[in-house]
RNA sequence: GCGGAAGUGGUGAAAUGGCAAACACACUAGCCUUAGGAGCUAGCGCCGCAAGGCUUGCGGGUUCAAGUCCCGCCUUCCGCACCA
């Protein structure tokens, strides 16, 4: 009975035992000094949020990464896997407020099981650099970071309107808010709060921050403009509108300054500061502004902010045009936005859609300042934004081509002193406090008599209090540890307050992977010399959803590292890998639609190498893959062949010697050794960029059908031994990246000893002598539809080919009698006949 | 509305402009059996007994040749959206 069971691929068994060998060994998987000779490979999947399980996205990006890890290292580079953990943020919180546990007890004990199902997998990390963002060794650096971007007017505080989730109980940044509503909870409205926070000054990069977007050619064309898009530059004009009876000005921000002889109103956002000044003595209009608030408010919360019907009030003053001195009525309108621009637009109703479509409603007046450059075209209709044309009923500007006329107003707008040419950007700096517990304390301290006082960098880190009653209630739950609070401040001695906000977890995950490079460091994030010899990463994998929020932060953040001297490179990763999502019966996997497949009951049923081997052979990696149990199971029963195949042979190639590089190998062993060196090209040629790993896993399959189909000549003795340990060693070597646990067995059963030595066994190298055919069969079209197929040798010249076409029996019966107009020969790939 | 990606068998999918559907899953029939979530053999786009014909969302075009390139349209997904 025993002896029977031996005889079935076990992955329970073969799995942990190579799971407890390779953990045994744990320089296995580190990556050589930075002084190597070998050329680096930095390769990287995003760092995961310890929920405390994974699911089959995870295990889809590290199976990615890890074959790819994989395959370098056999390929000879010395590389850098790491992993870590995002373990600062509300989850932790929520949990320990259901649970009574303790934040950091709660995100270290999910670490630990999170890393063990790594770890059973088979993925090739190496744990010694392992970065954990909540401990202290770490966030003390975020501290740090701070202090410096501090001295370099990086960091600044301020009150202003912040987006405020009720459910998290604490501040977003902007790029955390979708359609007016939490990223965290799709179901919560955020709301507008006026709150000092502390920010970085972000849009002092936006403009570097766009043009690296264009040399980042390894990314994704979509996440770059995804990037252009948040960043949003819009070069215009402000221009200052005087205001009739009062001494404020209007500032108004446009993009079309050339239209401003059209501009036959103005109007403010709702929130504008005039608009409050006028609104204070008018009670009125204070009530009208409040419904236009409101109206806005209600269209964020719908997300469909540009379905928002129009609605203005005349607030009965007058603006100034500088050009020209005509007055223009003031109104407020539900369309203007606060945060955009100046909070104030001219209205040119002629030559912009939402101004005409106010203008009709409302009876304002529709000046047409610019006419085609064609006179005897037919003018068209209104409004006409297009920006070719001339200006007319202009003043001196008329006859102008828009752009000329742009350049001079201006110019006549700088002179005069009321407005400027200006880049506008919809990027806004990025809002960094939160009024939790669970991230790292902000390094600074309020003082009545200095102010605020950055805390000494010797006195980092300022550490999270362990302690902590976490409680609904609002405000930062520091504020309520006085042991945390109370301080002496470090310029005059006296009693003073910490700050009690800690920092975004964006932070943390804005540089941890420089801190992978020197993980131990205790005296600075991370040496200069490692940082520069690792960076930047050579492949970055992860998914989309980060496209603007940790890329935009990583790559602002690189930036500044930079600027501080630390690091030589400007952008962070040189290519990025956004790989498609996991979804069950077309939805995306979810608790709530009850169609969560879980990595856990893979690995138990079918073994962490069919697990992972689907998730890359199901669909191409940049693709959505539909998780289909019955798949696994097809894979798993291909390995189990697999197995099979090497057993039976095993003691064969272990007997042989080497294969003869020239080899006079005929019939199946040269058909065999054909197929072996074709699919070795192959899947290297796939590594090499390509990344269809779901053709590599068939190539094997193939390969390894042609084996099985050959079993009868190989157990007659007809295939060399040499040739059946050649090729059960490929195997095992072409398997390695993508079923480790297999490889390894295999490697082990063909008598190479080692443990991890398959890890460092050298990738295969394709013969091109033997991986090419002796004859192909090439196709023969007639006017383009196929007739037959010919063969010829791989490298028939054109007159060959055309002479094995012409003499085909099926050919020479359907051109009997006909004219061959034409012969198009493409050698090594088709002949067409053109015939009349 | 703007921008991007995609649309191929019952399913996941494959195809440097040159044999459409490789490799798998599911299914059908048969064999084997230690009855297993096993193994082996054969079949499996559509019409047709066959010969043969048809077939890559729809319509045009370029080309000796188009799933692939170009133009227009439809559908789905993703991102952005009174951004002045």
């Amino acid at each position: 009975m025993a002896e029977e069971k031996e005889l079935r691929y076990d992955p329970a068994a073969i799995e942990p035992k190579w799971q407890q060998r390779w953990a045994e060994d744990p320089a296995l998987y580190a990556a050589e000094p930075a002084s190597s000779e070998n050329p680096k490979y930095y390769v990287i999947e995003m760092l995961p949020y310890p929920s405390g399980k994974l699911h089959m996205g995870h295990v889809r990006n590290y199976s990615i990464g890890d074959a790819l890890a994989r395959h370098m290292w056999m390929r000879g580079y010395n590389v850098l896997h790491p992993m870590g953990w995002d373990a600062f943020g509300l989850p932790a919180e929520n949990a320990a407020l259901k649970n009574n546990t303790p934040p950091r007890e709660w995100t270290l004990a999910n670490i630990a099981a999170m890393r063990q199902q790594m770890q059973r997998i088979g993925f090739s990390y190496d744990w010694a650099t392992e970065v954990t963002t909540c401990l202290p060794d770490y966030y003390r650096w975020n501290q740090w970071f701070f202090l410096r971007m501090y001295e370099k007017n990086l960091v600044y505080r301020k009150k202003s309107k912040v987006n405020w989730c009720p459910e998290c109980a604490t501040v977003l940044a902007n790029e955390q808010v979708i359609n007016g509503r939490c990223w965290r909870h799709e179901d919560t409205l955020v709301e507008q709060r006026d709150l000092e926070q502390w920010f970085f000054r972000i849009t002092a990069y936006a403009q570097e921050l766009l043009d690296g977007l264009d040399k980042l050619e390894g990314w994704p064309e979509k996440v770059r403009t995804m990037q252009r898009n948040w960043i949003g530059r819009s070069e215009g004009t402000e221009v200052d509108f005087g205001v009739e009876d009062r001494s404020e000005k209007i500032r108004v921000f446009t993009t079309r300054v050339d239209t401003i002889f059209g501009a036959t109103s103005v109007q403010l956002a709702p929130e504008h500061p005039l608009v409050t000044a006028l609104a204070e003595s008018n009670v009125g209009l204070k009530a009208q502004v409040a419904t236009l608030i409101d109206e806005q408010k209600k269209a964020k919360e719908t997300g469909d902010i540009g379905a928002i019907e129009k609605h203005g009030i005349a607030t009965g003053y007058f603006a100034i045009n500088p050009y020209n001195g005509e007055k223009v009525p003031i109104w407020v309108a539900n369309y203007v936005l606060m945060d955009y621009g100046t909070g104030a637009i001219m209205s040119v109703p002629a030559h912009d859609e939402r101004d005409f479509e106010f203008a009709k409603k409302y009876g304002i007046p529709i000046v047409r300042v610019i006419a085609l450059a064609d006179p005897n075209a037919e003018e068209p209709e209104l409004p006409f934004t297009a920006e070719d044309g001339v200006l007319v009923n202009s003043g001196r500007y008329s006859g102008m081509s828009c752009a000329d006329a742009q350049k001079r107003l201006q110019e006549a707008a700088a002179s005069g002193a009321f407005g400027e040419a200006t880049v506008t950007f919809r990027l806004k700096d990025w809002g960094v406090s939160r009024q939790r517990y669970w991230g790292t304390p902000i390094p600074m301290i309020h003082c009545e008599r200095d102010g605020l006082v950055p805390v000494p960098d010797d006195q980092l880190p300022v550490l999270l209090p362990d302690r902590i009653e976490i409680t609904q209630q609002g405000g930062s739950p520091l504020s309520r540890v006085p042991e945390f609070v109370d301080v002496k401040c470090p310029r005059c001695g006296e009693p003073a307050k910490r700050e009690t906000d800690t920092m975004d977890t964006f932070v943390d995950s804005s540089w941890y992977f420089y801190r992978y490079t020197d993980a131990k460091n205790a005296s600075a994030p991370f040496s200069s010399e490692r940082g520069q010899y690792w960076f930047p990463i050579d492949q970055y994998i992860g998914g989309v959803e980060h496209a603007i929020l940790h890329l935009i932060y990583s790559r602002f953040w690189t930036k500044v590292m930079r600027d501080l001297g630390m690091i030589k490179n400007d952008e962070p990763a040189q290519r990025l890998f956004t790989q498609g999502m996991v979804i069950k019966d077309g939805a995306k996997m979810s608790k709530s639609k009850g169609n969560v497949v879980s990595p856990d009951d893979m690995v138990a049923r079918y073994g962490a190498d069919a697990t992972r081997m689907y998730a890359l052979f199901a669909a191409p990696p940049d693709r959505d893959l539909d998780w289909q149990e019955d798949g696994v199971a097809g894979v798993s029963r291909f390995l189990a062949r697999v197995w099979r195949l090497a057993e039976k042979n095993s003691a064969t190639a272990r007997a042989a010697g080497p294969a003869a590089a020239e080899t006079q190998n005929t019939g199946t062993a040269l058909k065999l050794q054909r197929k072996l060196h074709q699919t070795i090209a192959k899947i290297t040629q796939d590594f090499e960029g390509r990344w269809h790993f779901n053709t590599c896993v068939a190539a094997i399959m193939e390969l390894v059908n042609e084996m099985q189909a050959a079993d009868a000549q190989i157990a007659a003795g007809e295939v060399p031994a040499p040739v059946v340990r050649e090729l059960l060693r490929n195997l095992a070597l072409l398997l390695a990246p993508f079923a480790p646990y297999l490889a390894a067995e295999l490697w082990e059963m063909l008598g190479q000893s080692g443990d991890g030595a398959i890890l460092r066994a050298p990738w295969p190298k394709s013969d091109p002598g033997l991986a090419k055919e002796d004859e192909i069969e090439i196709p023969v079209q007639i006017n383009g539809k196929l007739v037959t197929l010919v063969r010829v040798p791989p490298d028939a010249d054109g007159k060959t080919m055309e002479a094995a076409a012409l003499t085909d029996e099926k050919v020479q019966g359907r051109i009997a009698g006909k004219t061959v107009a034409k012969v198009i020969v493409v050698p090594g790939r088709a002949v067409n006949l053109v015939v009349k």
